[in-house]
Order: structure tokens, then C-alpha cells, then sequence
DNA sequence: ATTCAGATTGCAACCGGTTGCAAAAATTGT
DNA sequence: ACAATTTTTGCAACCGGTTGCAATCTGAAT
């Protein structure tokens, strides 16, 4: 059907490996026989075939970018500056939807088949087992948005959750809450252990502070308005440090419904400063993650781990700032 | 590095034929090797590489994902479900960021070089020649959420665009509004030209009544709150057929920080019906697109032109609803 | 035991490229 | 003009599979 290396060679009267040297930098081919290629390249309209070449080169530039996140708008952040760094990298990204599958083996399965040079796994709740069981396989993977640790299994880029949990405990007791509400995300998810670990560890050095805890199923606009409506039905915090900034969005809407507002009546503050916190009518008191140096360290991180594939797994980390808005009563 | 057909030929003591044909569904192989054969797999962890079989068999499983719409949450609603139909059917999406893009040639180029099977443009505001670049490469294409016409030049998936304007019209008219704006998106849009045209042809038929248009630079938050702070600089409609519902969002923050309310002041009328439309603090009447029919009707489409690749272009429809919320007045 | 159709198997060529190697051509120095 | 280098070129084998074909095997029927 396409075009072939080997028509385009009869047509301009060279070899097949002409042509091919045309096509690889690096390669040794006099100006004279190039020009040939090339007329005879752009007459057929030729252009090479990337996965044929993979064969012999073993790299298709291929990368499995692996998420749960299809319901978090942060994700569609995400999603945009992934694919156009990668595209900025010559790379290409090969989207796989972990939404409703538990078990790796599947995508590992498929991303080895389809012979992905790396993969990068975008996700706070996925466990980290399975971006290991990429490592295992010995595909250089990049767990991005994942689970610090000072000695990884993996490649890990994100933030350190223990030090946002302190960091919005402490945002908190400086604005003077006595009575405050972690409203967790998932139990499960390793970001959600964290960010409790370090609210409750500056918490638990506070003074005459009284703290409630409970969590939202997930990270989504539906999980924090429930979880948040349920906490409206007891005797309620003066102020929460919500699982991220969807379902702190949610948890406003609860508030709202219930015919409170905040700051005045219950404050809130969120966790990653996606777009939407911004937006006037949300105006939302958050701690920024610093997605775009996230995703492009990822990216580097993994083209270094396909450089050198034995590279020793590291963690990199990015600090987070607190984003004044208009959910918490002012210092 | 990987496994290959070759050693586990060598380790079942069949022939690579065999190995082969032990993965292709429809070839003629004895229960009794192909025992043997997946014996010896599991114990090397073979999986067959998809893309050297993609060599001869001449199909990759691999379909372009194109979008724009990385700034509109609706299309992280319309990811997911393309990625999941997609890897439901055993496809795989490419995807690709044409944010910052605007000549098909280089998205061409690299699709052709990744030799995929098909390619799904999923956007609203992209032209309709981007699509057909691609059908003159002989790639099969499929525009969802395209502009429809009644002999297109490439199969179409979407709505009748000039039949939602119509709908928001009679919409707005039924609730008995006097002055009434079109609030459109991006000009060049041929979903806004449609809506317009839908629009206007209703508002023309009708006695008494006043019209308006202006349009926001994008279908995005930012562009409809700008938008809509223009609008009350002026004398402003009494409800307005914002563009889409991000949009409408956009619009509904910069009535309320203008000290307005929805619908008491001014009616909103939306179009898509995003997750987020039916958020409680948000709580918008709008106009839904069946998203996950489009985006099935889509798969099912691009699957069908691989299989004949002389298929007429086809477009395909389907229709909208109103959907009452609370920011237009009741009937 | 023999025949014969149908199922199974391996050989070898091919898919569209890449690359080590040795021969051929171009360049340099004298 | 000639030898020594350096560059460019084509050959042929290979990457990891698939597939048409002819050979072999199987089992049922005679």
C-alpha cells in the first residue's frame, strides 16, 4: 500500500541502504546521492516506516502513558502537557485507561507487545507494585505523581504528600481553625496516607487543637460533595483540608446546598491548584503541585532511564506553595 | 532483549510456523503443540510483538487519537471513553496534541510513519480539510464531532449543529424572553457557524424579539467570562445561548462577580451537558450531546472503514436534548 | 492392510527497514 | 602521476514475525 525504501531506491537509481542512510542521522551519504533520495522520496511521497526500523534499532519511540485519572479535570492538565513534551521529544504517546482494570498484567501484556520503549504511570492512587511490575519486566518506567520514597523501586516524580499534609495543617493553625477536618481522599491511595501523616503529625503537635478525620471515596466532584454532606449532618470542622481540589469543589457545593458559604462558615483549602481553582466563582484556597515541572522531569527521567537502562532508581521531588484565595478566613 | 518466536520454537522443539500459528486466531494447530508451545511461552514470558506481525499482516491495531481540546474538560470525559471503547474492540490509541499545531502535514507525517490503522479526529473547531488530509492519504479518518453535510468528504460522527440552535432558540423563546443573545465560540468554528445559522433562522420566524450575537474567543472558561463581562458593560439580553458549556461556566462566573444571578437576572442555556454541568453549584441548563454515542458510533465507524477502505464518507447524527436545570427561568 | 481426504507441519520467501563489511570512489599529500 | 587516506556505496544478513506450498501425518472407511 505505502510507499517503499525499495521503490524509492529503483526510482532513484541507488541501493536500499542509500536510501535507508538517507533517513538515520549520523550516516554516511554524499550530498550528491541525498539530493537523488530525496527528489525521488518526495515524487513517491515516501516517508519511513517507524515500526519496520524499530526492528532492527529496538526502539520505537513508542511510550505508555498509563492513568486511572479519567474523571479529575487535573488529569486533562495532565494529559495536554505530557503529550506535547513527548511530542517535543519525538516520542509518542500510547494512552492506556486503567479505569476499570485492576490487575497489570493486561497492560503490561499489551504495552510488550506494541514493544513501548518506556512508560510512564500518571496516577496518586494506583498502587506502587504496579509500576513495578513494569520494572520487573524491564521496561524503564517513570511513576509520575507517585509515592515518595528515598530508596524506590522506580523512578518516582512528584511531591512529598507527608510535607503537604504539615504544610496545610500548618495554613490551618495560622489562620487560627481550632476545630479541623481532614477530609481525606481515598483510603487507600498512598497520596492520601501521606498528606494524613503530615497534617496529623503537625496537628498532634498543636495545642487545644480539637481534629476529625474521615474520607471520600475518591478523588472526584460526587465523592467530596457526599463525603462533605455527611459531615454537615454531624457537628462540623470550622475548616477542612480537602483530598484535592475536585472534591474540595464538591465539598463547596455541599456547602452551598446546605445554605452555608466559606470562608465565613466553614473554610477550605485544596490540594493541587488545577485551572478550575481559579475560576471566579470557585476561587479556591489551595496548595499548588507544580504540574508542568512534574510531567517534563518525568519525561527526561524516562528518556534517561531508556539511555541507561540500569539506572538506579530515583526520586524526584517538587516543592508546593500555598495558594492564597478566597476559602479561608484572611491571617 | 525480549523473547522471541524463535527461542521458544527452539525450547517447545516445534517449528517457528508453529509458534506462530499457535497466536494467530483461524490457523490450522494440534491441541498437542500448541501445549507445548504455551508451555514453553510462559516459562519465557513470550508475548508475540505486535508490530514486527504488523509488518506483513499490514494492520497495526494502532488509531490516531487527534484532538485540540485539551482545555475543555468535556473532552477528558470524551478520552475515556474513546480509550476504553477503543481498548475494548483490541485497539490501540496514539494520541496526539494538535494544541499548537495547525498544518496537518507534520500529525500526517508522523501517523503515517506509526503506520496506523485508522485515525479519529475528535474535535469541534478543527476544519474539515484537516480531516481530509488524511482520507487523500488514503488513511481512514473519522471526524467526531464534526461539521455535518449531507455528502462529506470524510465519514462524520456528531449532532446536527444547526438543529441545536434551533433547539436552544425555541428553548429560550418558550420561556418567554423578549431579548435574547447568541453568545457563540470562536467564530471560525464550523460547530458555531451551525449553532448560529440554527439559531438565527428560529429568531428571525419569531415576532417581538430582540437578538444579540457576540463570540468568545474559545470554547474555554476564560473566553466566556471575558465574553460575558463585555456583554454587561453594555445593556445586556435577558438569556443567552452560550456556545458550550464551559463557556457558560465562564459566562455564569462573570454574572455573579457583577453582582447578578442565574436566572434571576440573566438565563444561561449551555450546550454538551459535561459532568459538570450537573454539579450542584453549578447546576446548568443545557443542551446534551450523547457523547458516549458519538464516541461508540466513532469506534465502530473507523472499524468499519478499515475493513473497506472504499467505503462511501458517511456521516452519521445523532440528537440532542434539553436538559432543565436552573439557569433559565421555567416555562 | 490399504486408500484417501483432511489436518498438521516445516521450509523458505517475504514484510520494510538497518548495518557490518569489503569494495569502489573521492580526496589528500607529495 | 601515484600512493595513502578517507568517504561513500552496495551486498547480504538480520530484526521478529507471517504465510503459501508441498510434504507428512492422522484417522476413518473400505
Amino acid at each position: 500500500m505505502a510507499v517503499t525504501l525499495k521503490e524509492v531506491a529503483e526510482r532513484a537509481g541507488v541501493s536500499r541502504s542509500a536510501v535507508s542512510r538517507t533517513y538515520t542521522d549520523g550516516a554516511s551519504v554524499s550530498p550528491k546521492t541525498r539530493k537523488k533520495v530525496e527528489k525521488a522520496a518526495k515524487e513517491l511521497g515516501y516517508s519511513p516506516n517507524a515500526l519496520a526500523s524499530s526492528l532492527t534499532t529496538g526502539r520505537t519511540k513508542l511510550i505508555g502513558l498509563i492513568s486511572n485519572n479519567f474523571h479529575n479535570p487535573l488529569f486533562l492538565e495532565v494529559f495536554d502537557l505530557f503529550t506535547r513534551r513527548l511530542q517535543e521529544k519525538g516520542l509518542r504517546p500510547l494512552l492506556v485507561n486503567l479505569t476499570d482494570e485492576t490487575d497489570p498484567e493486561n497492560s503490561l501484556r499489551m504495552l510488550k507487545q506494541y514493544s513501548v520503549d518506556g512508560v510512564i504511570v500518571a496516577s496518586s492512587t494506583l498502587s506502587p507494585e504496579f509500576a513495578k511490575a513494569f520494572h520487573d519486566a524491564k521496561i524503564p518506567v517513570v511513576h509520575s505523581f507517585g509515592r515518595f520514597a528515598s530508596a524506590p523501586d522506580v523512578h518516582v516524580v512528584g511531591v512529598d504528600n507527608v510535607e503537604c499534609g504539615r504544610m496545610a495543617a500548618r495554613t490551618l493553625l495560622a489562620r487560627g481553625y481550632k476545630h479541623i477536618g481532614f477530609l481525606g481522599g481515598p483510603k487507600g491511595a498512598t497520596s492520601t496516607i501521606d498528606r494524613r501523616a503530615g497534617f496529623m503529625e503537625v496537628m498532634g503537635q498543636a495545642k487545644g487543637i480539637k481534629v476529625k478525620e474521615s474520607n471520600a471515596a475518591a478523588y472526584s466532584f460526587e465523592a467530596g460533595r457526599t463525603a462533605m454532606l455527611k459531615e454537615l449532618k454531624g457537628t462540623h470542622a470550622e475548616a477542612y483540608f480537602c483530598g484535592d481540589d475536585v472534591m474540595s469543589i464538591g465539598a463547596l457545593s455541599a456547602i452551598n446546598s446546605s445554605g452555608l458559604s466559606a470562608p465565613t462558615d466553614i473554610g477550605i483549602i485544596g490540594l493541587n491548584d488545577m485551572e478550575m481553582a481559579k475560576w471566579e466563582n470557585i476561587d479556591l484556597t489551595t496548595i499548588r503541585q507544580p504540574i508542568k515541572q512534574i510531567v517534563d522531569s518525568s519525561v527526561e527521567l524516562v528518556m534517561a532511564a531508556l539511555e541507561d537502562s540500569n539506572r538506579h532508581p530515583e526520586a524526584r521531588l517538587f516543592s508546593c506553595q500555598v495558594i492564597e484565595r478566597g476559602t479561608l478566613r484572611p491571617l
